[in-house]
RNA sequence: UCCAGAGUAGCUCAAUGGUAGAGCAUGCGACUGUUAAUCGCAGGGUUGAAGGUUCGAGUCCUUCCUCUGGAGCCA
């Protein structure tokens, strides 16, 4: 049985048989002859206390040579506990050891406390830690409770490809896929390389967002959304850049800006709603050992409805404290991208509460992004949540073929390279809009942790694939 | 990519230019049911790499590598 099921007495009592199947956290032992071992199997933020009596035939043998990391079996009866960190634990008839650990002394992580950046370079055993267990099991629940709202609000999950051929996604560097062999590289007669000859007979990427092939299936399906693995060739090194990271898109047809943004704020509010709900166990760790504040901030955030504010109201508020003596290490200016220092500011000491940022200019805005009647400014929005700042990015899509040509070429693209997103607007086109959302980010907001590395299982970034 | 900091025992860190240490982990021992157990003993080092200065370099200089934090790009 599970050690969830177990601690929770579901499914048994005290006085059953039970038969348990995990990995010891800790050994210890007292006088001659009796041993605790902490199992723990994965289901639950809490280990098993077994307790081994000397009397069992491998006691001496086997038993006291139990080391952190080792693989065991335990059978034996069910039994309240006279110590004081559980209520019940496992009075063991019989022990097997299953996989020893062979050096205990160069074992990676003996249960002593671990920097972060120690723990990643033993990504394949991290997991065996209370972080990093706690967090794959946090990070089950937020995928999970993503596929329910959206399933439960008639949104179908769509698996846009992860090669793609359109070299005009337009977020960023991309990582080339190719079969052609890189020592031997077919010419083109100019000397170029001849994609023509490589497995797709063109150049191919992986994608970097699913929006424009997510858009196609909403302007038939009308509430869609992909979560998958996206990919940037960024050379980012900080807390919150992933060379291969998960991202939400979901796509809204019929749909204004102002739709999007009350999608994204009951989506939010929604999945941490069932992560406080489901995983109370490892979330109680996270405000313990990692971040004190983080449950205060997830229940006042189920909570808070979120600000709106245009992006040149927000503009007026920040010249008005810069005027007032406040001192950023950016101006501010109507027309510039909002700094880090800015967001930061609007968010957690301004509102104190998240804010949907809406109505920025289109000069720094994406080509997609619907224009305005002003003719300054695109439908786009972020949202800023306290703590770290830009979590969403969206817009209300644009839809007139016109104009959508017209900011084409603005942006000296090419038109051809997007024929069949430019269909879309040809062939029934409505007004739509939608988000991305980066499911790291939205891990660290939940927790508290710092690093991005440390919320994916094996992380990818730059100089790092180590596993 | 830019700025700053760091790299010494398995891990976390000390060490004024002059004999490389501690805590934790690990092993052994002690301890009447432990909970980050406690106490004692022991083993454990090419100080990131290559050059240079010096009687002498973990320490100073140069170059490079790696990591961390911040910025930019963004999610």
């Amino acid at each position: 049985m599970s050690v969830a099921d177990l601690l929770a007495l579901e499914g048994v009592a005290v006085g059953d048989k039970v038969r348990l199947q995990g990995w010891v956290r800790t050994r210890r032992d007292s006088k001659a002859g009796l041993s605790f071992v902490q199992v723990h199997d994965g289901s639950c933020f809490d280990p098993a206390q077994v307790v081994a009596p000397g009397e069992l035939e491998n006691y001496t043998d086997a038993v006291v040579h139990l080391t952190t990391g080792c693989s065991m079996i335990a059978e034996g009866t069910v039994v309240a506990s006279e110590g004081k960190g559980q209520s019940v634990e496992v009075l063991a008839s019989r022990i097997e050891p299953v996989g020893m650990v062979e050096d205990p002394d160069t074992y990676p992580v003996p249960a002593k406390r671990h920097t972060f950046e120690y723990l990643r370079e033993q990504a394949h055993l991290r997991v065996r830690t209370n972080s990093f267990s706690a967090m794959a099991r946090v990070r089950h629940c937020l995928a999970n409770a993503v596929h329910r709202y959206f399933h439960e609000h008639g949104f179908y999950w769509v698996h846009t490809p992860i090669i793609t051929g359109s070299d005009c996604e337009g977020a960023g560097e991309m990582f080339r896929v190719s079969a052609l062999d890189l020592e031997n590289l077919p010419r083109t007669e100019s000397g170029g390389i001849d994609y023509s000859q490589d497995f797709f007979g063109k150049e191919t990427n992986l994608t970097v967002s699913g929006q424009l092939n997510v858009e196609s299936y909403c302007l038939a399906l009308s509430k869609v959304y992909t979560f998958g693995p996206t990919f940037r060739a960024e050379n980012s090194n900080t807390s919150r850049h992933l060379a291969e990271f998960w991202m939400i898109e979901p796509e809204i047809a019929f749909a204004d800006l102002a739709a999007d943004a009350d999608l994204a704020e009951d989506f939010l509010k929604s999945i941490f709603r069932t992560l406080l709900n489901e995983r109370a166990d490892d979330m109680e760790f996270f405000q313990k050992r990692i971040d004190k504040t983080c449950l205060e901030r997830l229940e006042k955030f189920v909570d808070a409805s979120f600000e709106r504010m245009d992006y040149t109201e927000a503009i007026a508020r920040l010249e008005k404290v810069v005027a007032d003596g406040h001192k950023f290490e950016f101006p501010v200016k109507w027309g510039m991208d909002l700094q880090s220092e800015h967001e930061r500011w609007l968010t957690e000491e301004h509102i104190g509460r998240p804010v949907v940022l809406m109505n920025y200019p289109k000069d720094i805005k994406a080509f997609y992004m619907r224009m305005n009647d002003d003719g300054k400014t695109v439908a786009a929005m972020d949202v800023l949540v306290p703590g770290i700042g830009e979590i969403i990015g969206g817009s209300q899509r644009e839809e007139r073929l016109d104009v959508l040509d017209a900011r084409l070429e603005e942006m000296n693209l090419d038109k051809a390279d997007y024929w069949w997103y430019r269909d879309l607007r040809k062939y029934g086109t409505v007004p739509h809009a939608g988000f991305g959302l980066g499911f790291e980010r939205t891990l660290i907001y939940a927790t508290g942790m710092a690093n991005v590395r440390d919320v994916i299982p094996f992380p990818r970034t730059p100089r790092s694939a180590a596993f």
